[in-house]
RNA sequence: GGGGAGCUAGCUCAAUCGGUAGAGCAUCGGCCUUUUAAGCCGCAGGUUCAGGGUUCAAGUCCCUGGCUCCCUACCA
């Protein structure tokens, strides 16, 4: 972008629609120009971040430095007509850093400013740009400057007499400018819709946005480490599906003029990454963005990201371990981040133990040791579950299949029962709930068959689930065609029939175990947000018009 | 889906029973070379979310709509 474009255009037969606030800043911006600045800078090699400056300043470089001054000038009161050459040397090898950052404060004291810059690193560092030791043009810069300007310093780091390291100006110069008038100083935005509609101005002024997105990129780059030590191999697979599978969802359905196909966004990427698994990649995964057309709240955002794995001759007890690894991992860096112990971080009202093992519980023993009773006494569970007004039939009156009444009393009473500081693993789950899953040998003859999947519940949410992955392929044909009495239509998308996915699973694929780790979730616990709008940088809003 | 709260200056917030829309910060003008949310003096800044209604009079009461947040429900 030139600076022709951004400084005229348009500005004539605007000039009436802008704000006054906007227009003065304007007005110091071609004001900057008259003294010679190009307002929106340049390519910069040298700069240290404003932390890395405050490390380099040098107290004995300091020291000496004001103890030279102070000698020159008690020489000159005691002889105030010294010649120069006979005072004592100035001593200045105070380090010199050159700097950038976005003006958050200004006090003008008349011939000596004092600027607050913040950067990623920093969230206050002080410059002085005084009339005797800055540039004139800098110095006049710094007069006119607006809070929210980007600037450029150089000079040494020194300390001021109230003790706080400073950049003492020997130059400045604009590096953007700033039209928008910032947010009140001290009590800073509030205003939710403006942080997450303009979520750069939440950045901007609050500080722990930007680290909650800046932790969140290195826990992701943590898991690539993690899974990199372990032979997985990142893979992309397709977000634009001709059939959605792999999940129970809605999908965000959409239209390919080319070859004319109705599509839809992925509501999980399962069924390409074990194809992946039939054609011999034996360890993938892939940090997928799913799309589900479905509700928003706190821990739902219409896209999301999970991290889903396959492993090659691995069951869900090989997920287990990489799962309770991969989240101490996470939760070890987040911990060193925050400075907070891996034994004890907070996460709204809980402080959750990443340390000890994660608990195991079986669905059957959660069940029956919350509701009293087991899971096979399907005649209790229907009574129990009205009872407690849960639903039994669907809205058309179908009664619920035994074994969704026994899940709608597991989520509404068994989940719950969960210690939820305690990263527990709830395993063998109901094989009729889980249509991709191998049933668990030796179960089939029970009154209700399991099948080798768990689910990770940390903090009372749902972070993921692991299967032995089902590889017979008359079986999953079976399961894809076996329908519910009472099932919903998200529900039966699970069991849409992927014909292509049975006939990969013809050509033979390998056993193997299977993860899925809702990312976005994670970061929640790891950053502690109790949102999972403040875990993604641009939450999905409802658009407004302007 | 149900319930609750809110929307006033650029920002954060006031405005009593329905009776002249205010403050702080930011901005603008003036002073100031060690300030820390700098300070002192002065000025200016409004389609009270939108539209309709009641009233002599509406930010305030009523209706409709928009947007946001919280609770709840749903959601692998």
């Amino acid at each position: 972008m030139t600076e022709q474009q951004t400084t005229q255009s348009g500005d004539a037969e605007r000039v009436e629609d802008i704000h006054h606030l906007e227009q003065q800043r304007r007005e110091n911006r071609e004001k900057a120009i008259g003294l010679g600045f190009s307002p929106y800078g340049h390519r910069e090699d040298e700069l240290l971040s404003l932390n890395e400056a405050s490390g380099r300043y040098d107290e004995s470089a300091d020291e000496a430095n004001k103890a030279s001054l102070q000698a020159r000038k008690e020489s000159k009161r005691a002889d105030p007509d010294i010649d120069e050459g006979d005072l004592p040397a100035l001593v200045d090898d105070r380090p010199i850093v050159r700097v950038a950052g976005r003006v958050v404060l200004q006090r003008d004291n008349g011939n000596l400013v004092w600027l607050n810059l913040r950067d990623h690193s920093n969230d206050s560092f002080q410059v002085a740009v005084s009339k005797r030791d800055c540039e004139l043009a800098g110095f006049k810069l710094a007069k006119l400057l607006d809070l929210g300007d980007i600037v450029v310093a150089e000079g040494p780091m020194t300390m001021t007499r109230t003790g706080e390291v400073t950049c003492w100006a020997s130059s400045l110069s604009p590096a953007s400018k700033c039209l928008v008038p910032p947010p009140e100083k001290h009590a800073g935005l509030t205003n939710t819709e403006i942080r997450y509609r303009q979520r750069y101005i939440d950045m901007w002024v609050n500080p722990e946005t930007t680290r909650v997105f800046m932790l969140r990129s290195k826990l992701m780059r943590a898991v690539r480490g993690y899974l990199d030590g372990l032979d997985f191999l990142e893979v992309e697979t397709p977000v634009l599906q001709t059939q959605p599978g792999g999940a129970a969802a809605r999908p965000f359905r959409t239209h390919m003029n080319a070859l004319d196909m109705e599509l839809s966004l992925r509501i999980a990427p399962e069924l390409y990454l074990k194809r992946l698994l039939v054609g011999g990649m034996p360890r993938v995964y892939e940090m997928s963005r799913n799309f589900r057309n479905e509700g928003v709240d706190k821990s739902h955002n219409p896209e999301f990201t999970s991290m889903e794995l396959y492993q090659a001759f691995g069951n869900y007890e090989t997920m287990r371990e990489i799962a309770e690894g991969l989240v101490r991992e996470m939760a070890s860096l987040a911990g060193s981040e925050r400075g907070v112990e891996l034994s004890a971080m907070e996460f709204g009202d809980w402080v959750i133990d990443y340390e000890s093992p994660f608990a195991q519980i079986t669905y059957a023993e959660l069940f029956r040791s919350s509701l009293g009773f087991e899971i096979s006494d399907s005649e209790r569970a229907r009574a129990e579950a009205e009872k407690r007004g849960l639903k039994t039939k669907s809205e058309d009156g179908v009664a619920f299949d035994d074994i969704l009444v026994i899940n709608e009393l597991f989520e509404e009473v068994a989940e719950r029962s969960i210690d939820p500081s305690k990263p527990t693993f709830v395993l063998d789950y109901p094989a009729a709930l889980s249509p991709l899953t191998r049933p668990k040998a030796g179960t089939e003859n029970d009154s209700v068959p399991l099948a080798e999947r768990w689910d990770l519940f940390i903090a009372g949410m749902e972070i993921g689930p692991a299967y032995t992955e089902l590889n017979d392929p008359d079986i999953q044909e079976s399961k894809f065609r076996e329908q519910l009495a009472g099932i919903d239509d998200e529900e039966s998308t699970f069991r849409t029939f992927d014909a292509d996915f049975v006939e990969a699973l013809k050509v033979g694929m390998p056993p193997a175990g299977g993860l899925g780790l809702g990312m976005d979730r994670l970061v929640m616990l790891m950053t502690n947000s109790r949102s999972i709008r403040d875990v993604l940088p641009f939450p999905m809003m409802r658009s407004v018009e302007s």
